[in-house]
DNA sequence: GCAATTATTGACACCTTGTCAATAGTGCGT
DNA sequence: ACGCACTATTGACAAGGTGTCAATAATTGC
């Protein structure tokens, strides 16, 4: 093999650039470990010297947060259009939407809820909450209860608590294979209306 | 500050050598990041030369892994003498027993549940679900379906599903403060019991 | 063309990891 | 008590990763 000739230096826009590295960081982190990625890897598929990643990203941690950062978005389109019925129907149509993401970016999806919580790690931390929020926010609006104030905290923390069963769930189903999809329907429509409409009442006023 | 006098060389018995150790890592790994804690560091406070870290459980992951898989274990006492009333009765006291064994040891178990970071990671995911097949088996036990061949599958996975609703649920209760312990008995028991009775024969049969 | 701007790089200092031959506690046989 | 074998323990090394900074070279405006 011979020696790779190196292309002659491109200076692009620092954007463009910017966005190029992070897309390949996103496929390496995506599939391979925090720890097993190194960013001379990563300088090496972007066709670009490892000191322009620090230059962009500042340290590998950070590099690292904006990836996940851009895989826990929850897409705004789940909770989109619902039509105005019961909430069981919303939810359902809700809860299918979902999937259909997570079918689609199978891949991403597992790679995103692998890193909850690199231990310790308040960054990380910090951006699985905001991210929780905004899943939490789609889901109150599907069930039609996002103005309930009494005991509001309580039934945020519990579809939070829920998206916890949700991506456990989802494992089983990408991974396993042991629940179909259709089994994941079932299964998380039921239990956020049984939450809601059951249990919260039951917790509401302690 | 004078230099440390290093004392003289101690020799112990591989065994309590190395189970000092693995007490340090523990410690360390539970309060800091994988990525934080060098070998060093956990040689450093064990008094010893990083060197014989390496000599007793081979490589940084290989230790950690022990850390992980020590702090996974489910006590067996949550499940142990159950009265052989309904069902309802035995997952309350289980419930109640958990969250007792969780309240104890929050720290603990808070870094426990933390470290399912390391993405893509094969050997932790063994570890994990190793402990979530106990886990289940314990459950099972404890609504009385542990004899359940139909669907057998479908039903312990659910009940992984519904695990990972417990750790999220767990976090609630010991980080935010969202929910209280009685809520969390309130919420654990009836999403099982839902689970196992309402939302398993709607999916046991497709 | 030429100079200014700045995207990009090479090299440096420091840290971490895994390995191996060398060192030195410890207990056993006499 | 003494020496000796056994092996727990160590120091040092090589390889590789990380963050920083002055130097380099594309590009742009004049």
């Amino acid at each position: 093999m011979g020696v790779q000739r190196q292309a002659p230096r491109r200076r692009m826009e620092p954007d463009a650039r910017r966005a190029e590295i992070l897309g390949v960081a996103r496929r390496l982190f995506g599939t391979n470990s925090y720890t097993a990625v190194s960013i001379s890897d990563i300088a090496a598929e972007a066709g670009v010297a490892r000191a322009l990643v620090n230059h962009y990203f500042g340290s590998k941690r950070q590099l690292y947060l904006e990836v996940v950062r851009q895989m826990m978005v929850v897409p705004a389109s789940v909770s989109e259009r619902l039509p105005p019925t019961n909430a069981e129907e919303r939810v359902s149509i809700c809860v299918d939407r979902w999937l259909e993401v997570v079918e689609r970016n199978r891949d991403m999806w597992l790679s995103a809820i692998g890193p909850e919580a690199l231990s310790n790690d308040p960054e990380i931390d910090q951006i699985m909450l905001e991210a929780d929020e905004i899943a939490t926010d789609r889901v109150l609006e599907a069930v039609m209860m996002a103005d309930v104030v009494e005991g509001r905290q309580k039934l945020r923390a519990m579809i939070r608590a829920h998206s916890g069963m949700l991506k456990a769930a989802s494992r089983e189903w990408l991974v396993r294979g042991a629940l179909s999809r259709s089994d994941l329907h079932v299964m998380l429509t039921r239990t956020v209306l049984h939450l809601v409409h059951t249990v919260f009442p039951a917790v509401r006023d302690d």
